[in-house]
DNA sequence: TGCGTTTATATCGTGCACGATTTATTCGTC
DNA sequence: GACGAATAAATCGTGCACGATATAAACGCA
């Protein structure tokens, strides 16, 4: 099917948009039956997992990280908080900000954080190597198409 | 296994899940607006792609290509049948099916995608023959993480 | 023919994604 | 100190994603 590179892909499943959307839903699916047991969604555990990678950030810092905003952070952190997950902290310093923390049950769970990745590359059925290049070309994919540069120099 | 390559990805921004979320959701921006232009959303003009390929499918059909149910098609569906771009219409022979086919409306902006995908290529940043690469390689991770095989061997 | 099973869509409820707007706080400049 | 611009979250409305369930047509088989 690799003819000449010049050609634009023109059946739909060659196309990355497909491709890209289609390994996305793979993927949360796949997370799924992990995950409820726990009672958290997908999005969720990825707020967590930012937040096991370094704790009590700002509202704004996640969504760097998510490539996500207030409007969809919001209501999620507030379940998040509901269930007891995390905490939400008005800053002292300045009032505008919102500090969200991992309250004592968010962080309990991150023992059960490596079981569920095993369990995900052993079911991607690749190799280690090839899963890292993959995570390598669609981080620079991300940057590429983000207009305003992801940027994670954090909150400083 | 090979010594470097047996740890598991510790850091967030390490994981598949988050560049492929990641990703998907930059690439979903990324056609915003051109689509906006054109009245459709991002999975509604999946849609249409599936039908420029091959008109006239079942509901379950189109479901297969895109890994969505009913449950998210049918009021996608509607949505684009009342926008004017597709018609739904009862199976004479099974009459639980129903057939998507593209409407005037929708058969007219297959026109435009050529111009959309050469700007979401130029967008990337990257090699058409990396660009193949990744597809193929988000393609085998959907397929293996995919329960009950993706199926694509049509509907024949 | 009748009836249980399977199959194809549709409906419902919850949660996420995001553009547009709002609210509240801080900053810059005078 | 006052005030407009900038910034951080929150709110609102629409559409998508999906589990669970419902509806209804087709099928299998006694």
């Amino acid at each position: 099917m690799t003819a000449p590179t010049t050609a634009l892909p023109e059946r739909a499943e060659d196309m990355i948009c497909f491709a890209v959307y289609a390994a996305s839903h793979a993927m949360t699916r796949a997370y799924q039956p992990m995950l409820k047991p726990l009672g958290l969604t997908y999005p969720q555990y990825l707020v967590l997992t930012v937040l096991w990678n370094e704790d009590t950030q700002t509202v704004g810092a996640l969504g760097k990280w998510l490539g996500m905003e207030s409007n969809t952070l919001t209501p999620l952190l507030k379940r998040l908080e509901a269930t007891g997950h995390i905490r939400r902290q008005r800053g002292k310093d300045d009032e505008r900000q919102v500090f969200i923390s991992l309250a004592p049950k968010g962080d309990a769970l991150r023992t059960e954080a490596p079981d569920i990745t095993r369990c995900i590359i052993e079911g991607a059925g690749m190799e280690l190597r090839d899963l890292e290049r993959l995570v390598e070309t669609l981080t620079q994919l991300r940057r590429n198409m983000t207009p305003k540069t992801v940027k994670q120099g954090g909150k400083a």
